[in-house]
DNA sequence: CTGTATCCCATTCGATACTG
DNA sequence: CAGTATCGAATGGGATACAG
């Protein structure tokens, strides 16, 4: 490969790696991802707890935006009160390979920083 | 393993997922890192150029946190005018997997999103 | 319980200009 | 070339209160 198609190709890498970002940036939303991978299925108040300092606004602010992209579904349960309860979308289950690793490198990186 | 257990190790895990992000969360930094995963070592200019639409200020700061955590090294070479070469550290090169699946899932999700 | 509304401060971030 | 300085707009994000 020439070093012009090299450039090429790293570019539209590039991009990838933006377009992830547009969708994943943000203090929260894998951290919101991870639960629901972890739990599977989770109310509003479960997320709330399991995302440690999130807001409710913000959490009603980016489970809007996730779902909006597809990768989070939104049940309304006819309880009494109502509970609201969120799941992955298989496309947001592809997403699964990145959490783990994300949580495999959080451990590590944990390790290293303390050793200063 | 009780639920109990279950639960505490859920817990451990979003605590590691989000020390994770707290390092890299922010617009850019999966970006430069990604830039420096591709070209090995890569100057301020270059990156400025790979990372589309970043400005000279913020990658200026995206570069210094990266450097406070150790995942880059910043070197200055001794040219006619100074230029100055980044790269990862060991420390920074162990998220290299994480940055190929990031980069298939904006493929995947670039795909996703245009069905509709 | 699941949000929305409001207030308000902090941070992010782009644009432009400037320095060594 | 590799940044820093400054300004200003937009967004992020916490606290509290309130609604369905």
């Amino acid at each position: 490969m020439s070093d012009q198609e090299q450039k090429k190709e790293h570019n539209k890498e590039m991009l990838a790696v933006q377009d992830s970002m547009n969708v994943l940036y943000g203090k929260w939303k894998i951290s919101i991802i991870c639960s629901l991978c972890l739990y599977n299925k989770r109310r509003f108040s479960d997320i709330l707890n399991d995302v440690k300092g999130i807001s409710n606004k913000m959490l009603s602010k980016e489970l809007k935006e996730l779902e909006i992209n597809k990768l989070v579904k939104r049940t309304i349960l006819d309880t009494q009160p109502i509970t609201v309860q969120y799941e992955l979308t298989e496309h947001g289950k592809t997403l699964q390979t990145i959490i783990e690793k994300l949580t495999e490198w959080g451990f590590s990186h944990r390790r290293k920083i303390s050793e200063f």
